[in-house]
DNA sequence: GGCTACCCTCAAGTAAACTTGAAGTGAGGA
DNA sequence: TCCTCACTTCAAGTTTACTTGAGGGTAGCC
């Protein structure tokens, strides 16, 4: 079709390196059709897609669950609204724990070192294993736990 | 002093583990005293220097910025309960800042994915450039911009 | 003195999410 | 036809924040 994109375009309208688009079709994010000469052509839909899986990760899903999110996407058409608004709701509820996380560790922070008591027993920041459980080795994707 | 502590007493006080302990003070972010033998030992201070570190994280904050965010603590005391107190107003800004910008995004998710518009546009979310600006190579430290 | 639990250093591994570079292919204009 | 730019794949590198393992020393109790 025309209305097809090139991965530079693509990147262009996305904001989104061509590299990192090659990432999320190795990683089963997006997808895209070849050319005879074995050109990436992405369809107009791929762009919101894209767009989408930058607000999850805003939100702090990790690409993982993305696209385990996006499995609950039709495979043959465009998504429509209603289905990208399932997906939202979903979301929604995380970022909304997440927030409360924060605001949680907002006010221990303000209670509890603004006041330097900093008690062992009784300041909820020194309970690590309530705020920053274990998550194996790696790097920390910063996740407040839900 | 008989106060002062192993590398396995302030795990086990802190709810860090002694690897991450030593990493910590590789970067210059905790100190320790050494026996005759060559064995870690910690003030009691150090305890609430590492439960700092641990609710910086949880703000959102990597371990080089608390280290510089240390550089303005006094040298040869035990901070001081004034001490914490700024370096704590500090973050509470940083938090403050990082809750809202995850409002936004909450608002733009319900408001734009929600109602299946996701118009180019005039959508806040297919304008990643305000929401996840580039941060170069290696892995995204999940932090909304400022 | 001996035992065991704990401590030491240093090198290498791990995870996520990409980027960078090398070596080569394809598309469109002068 | 040539040139150049954009595209291809694949391997290796990058960052943060650690963990794991090997090989060896220490602290303190009996």
């Amino acid at each position: 079709m025309a209305n097809d994109l090139t991965i530079g375009e693509m990147a262009a309208r996305s904001g989104v390196a061509t590299s990192a688009l090659r990432f999320y079709e190795e990683r089963g994010l997006i997808a895209s059709m070849r050319t005879e000469g074995n050109q990436r052509r992405y369809a107009q839909a791929t762009l919101r897609r894209v767009a989408v899986i930058r607000a999850a990760q805003a939100v702090g899903l990790s690409l993982e669950e993305v696209r385990a999110a996006f499995q609950a996407l039709p495979d043959g058409r465009a998504p429509t609204g209603r289905d990208w608004e399932r997906l939202s709701r979903a979301w929604r509820g995380h970022l909304d724990r997440r927030i409360q996380a924060l605001e949680r560790v907002r006010d221990d922070l303000t209670g509890c070192i603004g006041c330097g008591c900093l008690s062992l027993e009784r300041c909820a920041l020194f309970n690590p294993g309530d705020q920053l459980a274990a998550q194996g080795a790696g790097a920390r994707i910063l996740r407040v736990p839900e």
